[in-house]
DNA sequence: AGCTCATGGCGAG
DNA sequence: TCGCCCTGAGCTG
């Protein structure tokens, strides 16, 4: 269930594992047959992302991925075992091989619509052609709240539900607050942010967002276990305790989608 | 064995 | 705003 950042190191990953050579490719599932059947045995010459859409380069045909909120890439060394549970594609060289589970796309597209996707993302913080004016543009004109509008991949691309909540109270601002309301310069500050903390995301393979003066450790708080394998502030931390502050972290659905926050460090 | 939940996104109304 | 799609893990019983 990954982030921008994860899409980022899988495009590294499937280049470094079948870049520059040819690579089997099935559907055990089947749900990918035909296109797997145009691919198999071509070679890989590129792999990209692009917010949290990934895409594998096979000449003139791209591969197009999204992995939606239960898609998964796994890799392994050696020949693929006997498929497992649903994989509905699976990339294989005599080294290694890869299976996607339960992506919400998985097809080939042309390079043209490859462009049309980019066209329709706002700027990506781990791309070096990002360009933050034009995020910016649409935040300061939107009556949205700020939480509504870093989820929007047409606004912001890449950024989902924890760096959302960590990256707004990172910068103690509401996520109720509407995207007009904020300042140029606090604009500045969350995407400058941003690149950093999604390119440590990229790095490690995992979201921490917590302030080495706010660790456990440095608070004289015992050490905590998050369930999604990151350190912290806000996500999934409801009736928790501010790492900050000691206010209790609160939540609600907005827009479909688990807000949290903490009312006191980030009042409105 | 059956629920519920999840780091997403789409289209219908 | 709602329902729906994709799949698996972690509960409960």
């Amino acid at each position: 269930m990954p982030e921008g950042h994860i899409l980022h190191r899988l495009a590294a990953e499937n280049l470094r594992a079948f870049g520059g050579r040819p690579v089997a490719v099935a559907s055990p599932q089947g749900r990918f047959a035909e296109g797997a059947a145009l691919l198999d045995g071509r070679t890989l010459d590129a792999a990209e992302a692009d917010g949290k859409h990934l895409f594998l380069g096979f000449g003139d045909s791209w591969l197009h991925i999204h992995l939606g909120l239960y898609g998964a890439f796994s890799f392994g060394a050696g020949p693929a075992p006997a498929p497992v549970g649903l994989i509905r594609l699976r990339l294989e060289n005599a080294e290694h091989h890869a299976d996607l589970r339960g992506p919400t796309t998985c097809e080939l597209i042309t390079p043209a619509e490859k462009d049309a996707v980019h066209a329709r993302l706002g700027p990506d913080p781990l791309r070096a052609d990002a360009d933050p004016q034009a995020a910016w543009q649409r935040i300061s004109r939107s009556r949205s709240t700020v939480a509504a509008l870093l989820m929007d991949q047409k606004v912001l691309a890449g950024v989902g539900n924890v760096y959302r909540a960590e990256v707004l109270f990172r910068h103690a601002i509401s996520p109720h607050r509407a995207g007009r309301d904020l300042s140029r310069a606090e604009w500045d500050a969350i995407w400058g942010d941003l690149v950093e903390l999604m390119h440590g995301g990229a790095a490690i393979g995992r979201i921490d967002t917590v302030r080495p003066e706010h660790t456990p450790e440095a608070m004289g708080r015992p050490p905590r276990v998050d369930d999604h394998g990151g350190e912290v502030y806000v996500y999934r931390r409801a009736a928790m305790p501010c790492l900050v502050c000691g206010t209790e972290i609160r939540t609600e659905s907005h827009a479909a989608r688990n807000l949290f926050w903490c009312p006191r460090c980030q009042q409105a």
